[in-house]
DNA sequence: GCGCCGTAGACTGTAGGCGAAAACCAATTC
DNA sequence: GAATTGGTTTTCGCCTACAGTCTACGGCGC
């Protein structure tokens, strides 16, 4: 019985508050590594950022704390940040970790989702196909991480979503130059997963990710020669 | 040819540096959650910790930052951090999570473990049944955490390692009640797993730890009752 | 007596500053 | 000519201070 005012929800638009700089520095920062205007090695000098930043120190500080503890920045001690450079053994183990959870996310999937959303994925793929089609590479790899989160919503499981984001992104950022080959093949094992999803075959569905998870760590090494 | 000075290895003690002030906060204030010192959903005053560990706000908040992305504090914007309250769905979640990464882990030791490995692990369960005949239940939870750590080095994937940590830490936490009361049951699954992974018989080693971690919500789940 | 408003207190968010460690560079010595 | 050593500069780690925001409590009107 909280609205005593009588106002439906959702036509205040809740004023939008900034936010804590914090999170605004985090984001930014997020987005300049994985765009790789800053490359992997550099070293972030905390006074640079903020002045570049328009903010003091301290922001940037707890920024790069959480950026260092999710992977993305080194931060050596009485030396400061500098942005991770993975190794090609490290990639592989991410890989790995990743087609692990993708997979267990498609086998919930397959145990819990409902016919809204299966519904919901062949909209998406749809939508990917159409991408494709257009040579919208950028459109189709956004697309394609949609569809990947959808899945993982579908599993409902708050815990598996939060690492396979963090675990996701980073194999986005070590693969781009890959991520971006992969086309019509890619869409094609989609629909064979909302097929087995649908049919709630969770040996099929988990099976079906994990191959398709698995192509993607061979084009890498393919690409590697 | 770096020792010039001639001096043998081992006779300086390297100075023992007592490392950045945040990770030792860090370290303090995850000993005293997850003794239970502070409790779920105590509100964290950082002037208070600061003051009660002797230094500034600024390494508090630091730590109070890492832990909060690695799930152990909530931080409320403008009003400050609270002690993560785990509700039971989420532990169930982590539970499947570490169920499924300890699987993993299984499956990559029986791949990768070398006959030293192996005989680490005999000596780990060999100390862990004396332990458990000894009444010494401090003792034995220690151990086992030292024997599927020791389980996930020989897997050898550090990316999958750190997750693992992560996640068995919190569960331990949620789990502290249930943990201590799982004992020689226990250590007669960890012998099959052993047998499993001296085999190098993947398939076997995952469906033993699998079944091994899956006990411990089903004993979870009776002593809610 | 009940509910609302205003004020005071406490805490967080951010900024600026000081001391110290590390890196860099040039002069010096073997 | 190469290595070392001393000084200088940059940058981090931490502390202190101030402004903004939320919460709680007491007074005021109904």
């Amino acid at each position: 019985m909280l609205p005593t005012t009588g106002l439906p929800y959702g036509t205040v638009p809740r004023l939008e508050r900034p936010g804590p700089l914090r999170d605004r520095v985090y984001g930014a920062l997020l987005e300049l590594i994985t765009t790789r205007a800053l490359q992997p090695g550099q070293h972030l000098v905390e006074s640079e950022l903020a002045g570049h930043l328009g903010v003091s120190r301290q922001p940037v500080r707890e920024a790069l704390q959480r950026l260092n503890t999710e992977g993305w920045v080194d931060l050596r001690p009485a030396q400061g940040a500098f942005v991770h450079e993975p190794t090609d053994e490290e990639a592989d183990q991410l890989l790995t970790v990743r087609t692990l959870l993708e997979a267990e996310a498609a086998r919930l999937a397959a145990a819990n989702a409902g016919s809204a959303g299966i519904a919901a994925l062949e909209d998406l793929c749809a939508e990917g196909e159409r991408a494709v089609d257009a040579d919208d590479v950028d459109g189709a790899v956004a697309l394609n991480a949609r569809f990947h989160a959808k899945v993982m919503e579908l599993a409902g499981n708050a815990v598996l979503a939060e690492l396979a984001g963090q675990v996701d992104r980073r194999v986005r950022w070590y693969y781009t130059p890959v991520a971006r080959q992969r086309g019509r093949q890619s869409w094609i094992e989609h629909r064979e997963l909302i097929a087995a999803i649908a049919d709630r075959d969770e040996q099929r569905a988990t099976a079906i990710m994990r191959q398709h998870t698995e192509h993607t760590r061979k084009m890498y090494h393919d690409r590697e020669k």
